[in-house]
DNA sequence: GTCTATAAATCGATAGAC
DNA sequence: GTCTATCGATTTATAGAC
């Protein structure tokens, strides 16, 4: 059965998708032109809005699918038992997630606010979930004198700071692999917020004098 | 003696750049037009053009100045001896500088990619005169033993990331006071490379052990 | 020094041929 | 499904009146 010449609906889409979140990434949302975006695909301006119904459509798909895959994979990630292992457990979780989606990630923080208001609450919303999932972490952590931590939403948004400058400077062929840049910096997200051993110490000391 | 009606030259040139701090801030460079800084100003927008050759140089010239203020500052701080006391002074200078100039901060790591290629090399260089800073404390203290640092360089863009974090939720008149966001991210920062004081008597038992 | 007017290019989005 | 052509609005930047 002859198939209609230039019919890729099936295709077509994906890489609309594709060049924007390249194309956004490298020069952001407001530099680039629907020409440009339409080049990059191969077709011209018009038929671009077969896919997406305009501009504005084409960054939020691109963000919330985003937001919903971090999502996803983090429910779907298995936890070890304890505040410990399961901060060391989300700290290498979202390096990796994020270095294997550079773009990605960088847009999705650098065009927030290009987002139309109803579409910035949308995400704004999926992203305190995310942030919810480390704060309740933290919290157990503190709960259980095992983290030392002034303010576990500040510090949930340090944390996430920390980890989130890697896309900024990591390459893949460079000099540190993706298992060492993990190791440290989930190293260093641990010792930022692990109770001492000497202040621990301290503390069954005092609880033990209180008891007599 | 009588001053020409409209002559401002003096003041509105520093109107024009403020202006175009607080919109390039809000929206983007490439979503503000001249327009909308004239309006911003007062003025038309053929006005403009007595005070920025183009729209290219007057972020160009925002974010040289920034930087150029940020070297200046960090070199007219007082420097206390120590690592540990300068990591602590380094990363309460960041705070607080930072949080002072919000929309300079922001824009000036926005708005790189919006920098032509000269202009964008020039940035880079004054940036990493700035980390070198940092990372100068790092070495010096990971020679001295007091550090326990897996990289430098790697830890230095580390911990200017978890920095410059606070200036996207911090609010002046919010939960938090400057002083204390300072205290908990120089503690955080702190905690992240010192050494632990159990592996540093580790240490010296080992060298001790050593000489005999 | 600021204005109005305008040039020249480009934008997002649509209409209609094929 | 894709193309060409185009509308109407907007852009940066300049020219010239005042």
């Amino acid at each position: 059965m002859a198939r209609k010449t230039g019919s890729h609906s099936d295709i077509t889409g994906p890489r609309v998708r594709a060049a924007a979140l390249k194309l956004f990434a490298a020069h952001g949302f407001a530099a680039v032109s629907m020409r440009q975006i339409a080049a990059e695909v191969g077709v011209q301006a018009g038929a671009l809005y077969l896919y997406t119904p305009d501009k504005q459509s084409l960054l939020f798909d691109l963000l919330r699918d985003h937001m919903q895959e971090v999502l996803d994979a983090w429910e779907a990630e298995e936890k070890p038992e304890g505040p410990v292992a399961q901060l060391e457990t989300f700290s290498r979780f979202h390096i990796r997630f994020h270095l294997e989606r550079p773009e990605k990630v960088f847009i999705s923080y650098m065009e927030l606010r290009n987002l139309e208001p109803d579409n910035f609450e949308a995400l704004g919303q999926m992203r305190r979930q995310y942030e919810n999932a480390l704060e309740g972490i933290l919290k157990r952590g503190q709960d259980e004198g095992l983290f030392d931590v002034d303010d576990t939403k500040l510090t949930t948004l340090a944390l996430i700071s920390m980890l989130n400058g890697v896309t900024s400077w990591y390459k893949p062929d460079g000099r540190l692999s993706l298992a060492r840049v993990e190791s440290i910096y989930s190293d260093m997200a641990g010792k930022a917020v692990r109770m001492p051993r000497w202040k621990e110490r301290q503390r069954k000391l005092e609880a033990k004098q209180a008891a007599e």
